[in-house]
DNA sequence: CGAATGATATACT
DNA sequence: GTATATCATTCGA
């Protein structure tokens, strides 16, 4: 089941983040489809989170995809390199955003790893927002691509995460936010679910 | 550990 | 309009 417009309107970015765990990420380009599980998964708080691109209520070409209503992907270049996918929420005229930044394979694995330009013989290497972009197919021109449309969306498979097994902590490579990089805004799957996906329940 | 890599923001002329 | 410092990272030593 695709999430609809209330998941990502919601008056609570950490609320979502937490919420988006155990959630399928799915890209649609041509005829091929992928998708993964949302393993990680980090909360941006609009103007008041110095390690947010919108911090201070700073808009620029780049950003204004941020205050968008919640339900578009906010996605951008990093270090020139990688795309890293962000799910805007909250309503129009909040920045607020959530990083995705892990998943855990869920069909057309194959597909993402031609993509990440390996050949038959090699894995999925290196976990990471970079890679997750990379293997399903994001790239940073599709931002602002609406959540629900056919290109980019998240679906509920039913997928509880066991809130023990879910661990709050700060986030990473935000070292110059200054406190606001203490902030328990990160949540991901414990780190042994994550290898063999058994942390996961049905419902 | 450290280089790679390029769009973006900001500070200039 | 042009220059340059900056990055929510990754991969190969």
């Amino acid at each position: 089941m695709k999430l609809g417009r209330e998941f990502y309107t919601r008056d609570d970015v950490v609320g979502v983040a937490r919420d988006l765990l155990g959630k399928v990420l799915v890209t649609r380009s041509g005829n091929i489809t992928t998708s993964g599980i949302i393993t990680e998964a980090e909360a941006y708080a609009g103007i008041a989170d110095r390690a947010s691109h919108a911090y201070g209520g700073r808009r620029t070409a780049r950003t204004a995809v941020m205050y968008s209503r919640g339900g578009v992907a906010y996605v951008y270049l990093c270090y020139g390199v990688h795309s890293l996918f962000n799910v805007v929420t909250n309503r129009q005229g909040i920045p607020d955003a959530v990083l995705v930044r892990s998943i855990l394979p869920l069909s057309g694995e194959d597909h993402m790893i031609k993509r990440m330009g390996y050949g038959d013989g090699k894995k999925l290497t290196g976990i990471g927002p970079g890679v997750v972009s990379r293997a399903m197919g994001i790239h940073f021109s599709q931002s602002g691509t609406d959540l629900l449309g056919d290109t980019i969306w998240i679906e509920d498979h039913g997928i509880r995460v066991p809130s023990r097994l879910i661990m709050a902590g700060p986030r990473v490579g935000v070292e110059y936010a200054a406190a606001d990089a203490l902030l328990p805004y990160r949540f991901r799957v414990d780190h042994n679910s994550f290898r063999d996906g058994s942390g996961f329940s049905r419902q």
